[in-house]
Formats: structure tokens, C-alpha cells, sequence
DNA sequence: AAAAATAAATGATATTTATCATTTTATTAA
DNA sequence: TTAATAAAATGATAAATATCATTTATTTTT
């Protein structure tokens, strides 16, 4: 099993500010997971008893609505990291967190995590961050929600998607969504989301390439996601 | 100007576990500052030094969405903390605070925050508390301003603010907001918002006192924010 | 490769929600 | 205390969005 210090990944998140023995220590205890896309890393309701780190692959975190519908809260990917939240509150986890390809996902146990915030105040502030940011990412998307009308949130939506996850060497957002999930990102019905995304198309704006997404008119998809 | 030792209100927040210096020094720096009804308190988009302690009062939390509208975020009273989530990130204020009624508040600076956080890892701790909490119920709103419709979020709302500002002593919701605003809270037209009041009045699920909202089959209003 | 299952697309229609217009009620200022 | 202003309420209508039904395309399984 590879070891912490070694893993390019931890630069891109909190984990980058770490000394030698507090690495050595989560290489230790840390386990290595395989989740297969469509299985589930954590589940809504559950507790938690670590910090995962993802190394590659790519997933989705939803939430069940009372109507039994999902409604996907955010995407992730390599370099991201999972449960800190919950770890941190002393709550069940509120997300499922999901594949949507198969990913290699590194767990490191809770007291590892809650000793190091105690003992470095840089990893501290780094998780601080973290959470700090995606509590803005999240007032943002709640205000959009509720103001912007399903056209916008889709625009809004593709550009996002693109940032996240880049472009692959044809030029498409590198991720495979089912129109189903695009429909639970936005908050639609799915048959709303498959007519937006056809009129895309048809106004040249996007273009459907297999199983993905390419943004041919990135301008007028900021300009509609901002209710031009 | 009064000692935060002395002040009731920080037993209330993450406050409370600091020491007898921490808290000298607090009351040393900090200033009191009275916020009339109506006023920002802090500007979106705009840098804070600080952070701010409700000592009493009434508050919303408000974005500024795209085409103009106001979307309340959420609701704070005494004993909340606002700015801890622009400090820690280093970003800009990413919502208004406007007081919805005569506030006390006192703000401590920056960098005080920032040194107790260094050397008080419980006060650490009970700030990450908070900030995940906030992130878990945006999460929610998130889920919920996708999902939910516009009847259902009523119920949620107003369930949710008799939880957040209790009774008076006539029963009714102990918060004053007028119908733009219940509307700019569950995202919806103001027409909108008012006739479903009308129609919850009707129908016998809540009162309306004076400028008051009295909720007397609370089952109903939770029934009806699960869509049954 | 055919059959079965799933996903995507499209049309018709119903429902929800927003907008505009107007009236009524309450609040504030002269 | 009366104007003036703002807020709340209501009706009529338009627009947005969901639902249901059906068809077509794509994957998966046998």
C-alpha cells in the first residue's frame, strides 16, 4: 500500500501542510478503498468514523428529498476530500456520496484527524477553509435555486460542470451524466432538462457527443445563466 | 462599555469556552455597536475585519441574486456569531445582514479571532461546529429549494421560524417580516407567498395577529412541508 | 445477434407559479 | 387628521414547468 508522503494528491488539499511524522502516522492507519462506479462511499443518516480522501475517479453528493427524489448537492473528484464536516460537528453524514466512475478513495480514522487539528494549527485553518468555502459555494447555490428559473440553472450548471471536471481532448466536459442527474442537479424534471439541453443544441450553443456534454458558446451560456 | 466576561449572551455561542485572558482581551478590543432597524451590518462583497457577536436583536442574511431579487439565506438573533466564515476563508462577506429589528451587537477584530484560534483548540473546535452546522442546513435549503414546491416550503418556513424565534406571549411567531420577505425566504412571488397565507388562514392551519403569524395546527404545517 | 431493459426524446396536456392590474388596508408624514 | 405612501390582498391571465403517454435510440443481457 502506498504511503501518504508519496501521494501527489494531498497536495491539492489540507493535507499538504502535514509533517513527516503526522504522514508517516496517517499512512499507518489509513486503508485503501476501491468503490466500484454506483456504489456509495458514505450514506445520508449514517455516522462516520474517518476522513476519505479521493485519489481519483469522480462522484456525486445527494440528498434524498422527502419526495424520495435526489437532488445532487455538489460534485467531486481527485484531490477532494469527504466527511469532514460530519467529523468536525459530531453529526451523521448528510450527503450519500456516489461514484459515477470507479474511484480509489484513501480512508484516514477520525482521532488521526482530530488530533492533527489539535496539535497543527495550519492543517486547522486548511480544513477551516475547506468548509468555509463550500458553506459560500452553498448560500450561492441556494440563492440560485430558489431566484434562477430552471433555463438559467442549466446554463449555470454546464459552465460549472466544465470548471470541475475540465474538457477532454475533444473538447467535452469530462464527465458522463444521465439526464436524469442533470435533471436532479438543476432541480427538474428529467424531461425538462432532456427539452433544454435538445434546444441547446438546436441554438448551436452545446453540442451532444456520445455520452457528453460540449460547450460550443460559452459566452451566451453565461449571458442566459444570468437571465440574458 | 460592558466585559464579554460578564456578557450572558457568549455563554450561547463558541464564545463560551474561552479564558479569562481571552476574554479580557476581547472586551479590551472590541467595540459595541447599535444597529437600527433596517441597516446592514455587513455588505456583500465587501472585506471584513472582524467578527461580529449579536447581542440582541433580530436579523436576516440575504444574497442579491442576478436579476435583482433578494433571497434570505437565513435568520440570526442573539447569541449568533456572523463573519467567521469571511474570516477563515479569507474571502469577501458573501451575504448582507440586515437588521430586521434594533440590534446590539459587538465586533471583535480579526486578528484576536484569529490568535484565539491558534491557541484555543476547543474555541477552534466550536467554530468549526458552528461552520459545519451552517453547511449541513445550506446543504438542506439547497435540497429543499430544488425539490420542494412553493406550498410546501411555506410550511417549512414557517415551522422553521417559530423554532428559530419562539412565541411571544400571544402564541404568535416572535419575528416581524413582511410578505416580500416571507416570499424572498422561500423563493417565491410575493403574490405568491400572500396567497398562501391567505389560504393556510383559511383554512384554519394559521392566524394572522397584527403583523404576526400564529401557527395553530403546527401537524398540518409539518404534514404539508412533507407534501402529504 | 436477438431480446430485454434502460435511457433519451418528443408530444399533449395539466398544474404550478409569475406577472400585471386593481382594490383594500395599514402606516407614515405633512 | 388628512393626505400620501407603502403593504397586503385579490382577480385575471400568461408563462414556466411537471406529468403522462408514446416513440425512438442506446445499452445490457442472454
Amino acid at each position: 500500500m502506498s504511503k501518504c508522503g508519496q501521494c501527489i494528491i494531498k497536495r491539492l488539499n489540507p493535507l499538504k501542510c502535514l509533517t513527516h511524522d503526522e504522514l508517516e502516522k496517517f499512512s499507518d492507519h489509513k486503508t485503501s478503498l476501491f468503490i466500484k462506479k454506483g456504489e456509495n462511499l458514505m450514506t445520508e443518516g449514517n455516522a462516520i468514523n474517518g476522513l476519505y480522501c479521493i485519489r481519483d475517479g469522480k462522484g456525486k453528493l445527494t440528498k434524498l428529498s422527502t419526495n424520495g427524489k435526489e437532488q445532487i448537492i455538489k460534485f467531486v473528484k481527485g484531490g477532494d476530500i469527504l466527511g469532514q464536516r460530519s467529523i468536525l460537528s459530531d453529526e451523521p453524514v448528510g450527503l450519500n456520496a456516489t461514484a459515477l466512475e470507479d474511484m480509489h478513495v484513501c480512508f484516514i480514522p477520525k482521532q488521526d484527524i482530530l488530533d492533527t487539528i489539535k496539535d497543527n494549527g495550519q492543517f486547522s485553518l486548511n480544513i477551516m477553509k475547506i468548509i468555509s468555502h463550500q458553506l459560500n459555494e452553498a448560500n450561492i447555490l441556494v440563492s440560485q435555486m430558489a431566484q434562477k428559473p430552471v433555463k438559467e440553472r442549466l446554463a449555470e450548471t454546464l459552465i460549472h460542470l466544465e470548471e470541475i471536471f475540465g474538457v477532454d481532448n475533444e473538447g467535452c466536459i469530462d464527465v458522463i451524466l444521465t439526464r436524469e442527474e442533470i435533471a436532479n442537479t438543476i432541480g427538474t424534471a428529467t424531461e425538462s432538462a432532456i427539452r433544454l439541453l435538445s434546444n441547446l443544441k438546436k441554438d448551436g450553443i452545446i453540442n451532444l457527443v456520445n455520452k457528453k456534454i460540449k460547450i460550443i458558446d460559452k459566452s451566451s451560456l453565461k449571458n442566459m445563466s444570468e437571465g440574458y
